[in-house]
This record gives C-alpha cells, sequence and structure tokens, in this order.
DNA sequence: ACCACCTATTCCACGATAGAATAGATACCA
DNA sequence: TGGTATCTATTCTATCGTGGAATAGGTGGT
C-alpha cells in the first residue's frame, strides 16, 4: 500500500472540468468542498500535477489570462479517465480509518460531482470494513489483556464506529 | 504539530533499560509489545537513533559481544528523562485519531514499563477529546448536509468511539 | 564447503514537503 | 504618485524521511 496521495482526487475535479493548479488549490482548501478532507501545501499540488501529467493521466497547456498571470490549464487524458474509473470502482478499498476518511469521502465527493451512482463505492467500503472488522474480533479473542489488547479493541471500536456512519450515508448520500 | 515520531517512546524504553538498535527494533516488531502500534523500518529506527543522541537525549556506546557483531548500546541522559517526563505528562495531548491510536497508546505503554501510574496520562487525553468533540460538535450544527457534514460527523462518531474506549481504559489499565 | 538464516547497522537514491521566492495585476490610501 | 497590501499563479530550494539494498560477523545444518 503507497500512501495517501490526491493523485486520484485531481483526476476526478478535472473530469468534471478543465482547471489550472491555483483552482484546484481552492477545491482543497474550501470547507465546502474538501477542505476537511485533505489538507495540501501549495508545492505538493503542483508536484501532483506535474508527476500526473509525466505519467500521461492529464495534459496541461499555456493560457494566457488578461487579468491575471498566465496559468497552465489541465485536462483529462483518457489513461486518465480509465485510471479515476478503476479507483471510484476499487472493489476492495482500504479498511484503515485514516483512509476512510480520506479517500473514502474523497470518492463520495467526487462520484457526486460527476453525477455518478455512489451506491457501489459505499457498498464496497462497507464490505471492506466488515471483512476487517471480524477479522480483528476473531484476533481479539486470542489475545489477552495488554497493550495489544487496547490496541486491538480501539481499532474496533473506531471499525464499528465507521460502520454505524457508513449506514447512515447509505441513506443520506453526499450532496453539493 | 510536527509528525508522528516514535522518540519519545524511544526514551521510554530506554529509560527501562539501556538497549541497542536491534533490541529496540524488536520491541516494534513484537505484537506483545509495540507491533501494533507502530510500524517502523530500520532505517528510520536507526535515524532516529541518531537524531536523538546529536539532541544530547541519549548516548551510545560500543559494546562488543563474544557471539554477535558488534553493537551500540544507548542509554538515556538525564536531558532526554527530562524530555521523556514532560511528554508522558503532556497536560494537552493531541485529540487527532491518529495520533490516540498511536501516541497514546505508546504513553500507556511506556508508563506501565516504567510503573508510573497512567491515570494523569488517561485523563489529559480524555479532556484533550472531550474538548475537541464538543468543538466538532457545535461546528457540525453550522453545517449543511454535505461532504463537509459528513466528514464532520465521521469525525464526531470516531471521538465518541475513542471516548468510550477511553473510559474502558480507565478500569482496565494496560499491563504486559 | 556451502548455503541459509540470524544479529546488527549503514548506505544511498529518491521523493515528499514546508516555506520562501518570484511575479504580474489590482486596489486602497495618504 | 508612491507605497504597500493583497490576490492570483507557480516555481525553487534545502532538508528530511523512507524503502530497500548492502555490508558484515556468526551459527547451524547438510
Amino acid at each position: 500500500m503507497s500512501s495517501l496521495t490526491p493523485d486520484e482526487t485531481i483526476l476526478g475535479l478535472l473530469a468534471a472540468q478543465a482547471r489550472h493548479g491555483y483552482e484546484l488549490l481552492e477545491c482543497f482548501r474550501s470547507t465546502q468542498q474538501l477542505g476537511r478532507v485533505w489538507d495540501l501545501s501549495t508545492s505538493q499540488l503542483y508536484a501532483v500535477l506535474k508527476r500526473l501529467e509525466r505519467e500521461g493521466a492529464i495534459v496541461g497547456r499555456e493560457v494566457g489570462s488578461e487579468n491575471a498571470p498566465p496559468r497552465t490549464e489541465y485536462r483529462l487524458t483518457g489513461k486518465g479517465a480509465e485510471r479515476l474509473h478503476r479507483w471510484l470502482n476499487e472493489p476492495q478499498p482500504s479498511a484503515s480509518i485514516r483512509r476512510i476518511r480520506v479517500e473514502f469521502l474523497s470518492r463520495l465527493y467526487i462520484a457526486r460531482q460527476l453525477n455518478i451512482a455512489a451506491d457501489s463505492v459505499v457498498r464496497h467500503q462497507r464490505e471492506a470494513c466488515l471483512a476487517k472488522y471480524q477479522q480483528l474480533i476473531a484476533e481479539r479473542d486470542q489475545v489477552e489483556m495488554g497493550i495489544d489488547f487496547l490496541a486491538l479493541d480501539l481499532h474496533i471500536s473506531q471499525l464499528e464506529a465507521v460502520l454505524r456512519w457508513i449506514a447512515r450515508c447509505e441513506i443520506t448520500p453526499a450532496s453539493g
């Protein structure tokens, strides 16, 4: 598992419409949008754009503006769109608490932005969490009281909370 | 807030007894010990030891062994012990889910290893979580349905689970 | 004699990241 | 009209963290 990068989320934002770096940055800063989900620095955003372009998932073109500095507007390529949809439909998403908080919320948001039904996204996430939950329960039964047990027990509690929250997600899909 | 490093946890392990790198590594690998709390690579562990020595929190000395390669055994300095106890008694620990999972569990484990009462550690953590919890509840009331609300609601659910878990911690202190 | 594995640590190349720097345009105020 | 503050937009740089391989001594098996 590689670390948590906004690559696919950016692909999703660009799938909705072509944008330049600064616009994307605002999407990630506004609490109305992804501000509570991601915390990106300027340089990280531009570094990701460079990487995505190098990988052929997006292409940029220089756009001169009358009342602002020149900007580079990026749009999705076919390759990028393919990667985006693989990510959205990931059948076995991570059940890590952190990844749920970031990746799953991003998937929900992007699906909404693209007017794609999110129910399979939610279902996959719930199934992954449930599987992990049952595995942890089984492990906890083998373990004696100690730091080990506490860590497992906390993890299990976190997953229980996630499962209840996901159930609420399913009846109130993300808007905005 | 800097990122999540095992520096103080290592100071704690060295406070219990002088150890060399490989021994510490085993503490971080064994699930009986900190294996479920941290996931350190070899190079990270040695890098931290170098840093702690440079900062004067620990000192290493070469120890020749009969049946193994030479090793560097580290012990805590006065400066290191001071830093360790500041960390253990931190009055306002982070209420971030991730930090609770890692830092708080480490504090509990280290307190136990040093035969120090953990109740103030637990109390500080509960207070920090409760404050954060109430702040998030207030924020949620201001926010309309959307990704923003879902993110807040998930965060709140996670903190509720943590608070219930902490209540259980208080009646069953960590052993081993 | 050789290989595999354990102990113990170092090295290196790469990428991430924070924060400053650059730079053009507009707006405000004295 | 000069100053400076602020917004738009991106790049640069120095540092740090990291994974993975390399190094290296010792031990036990076949």
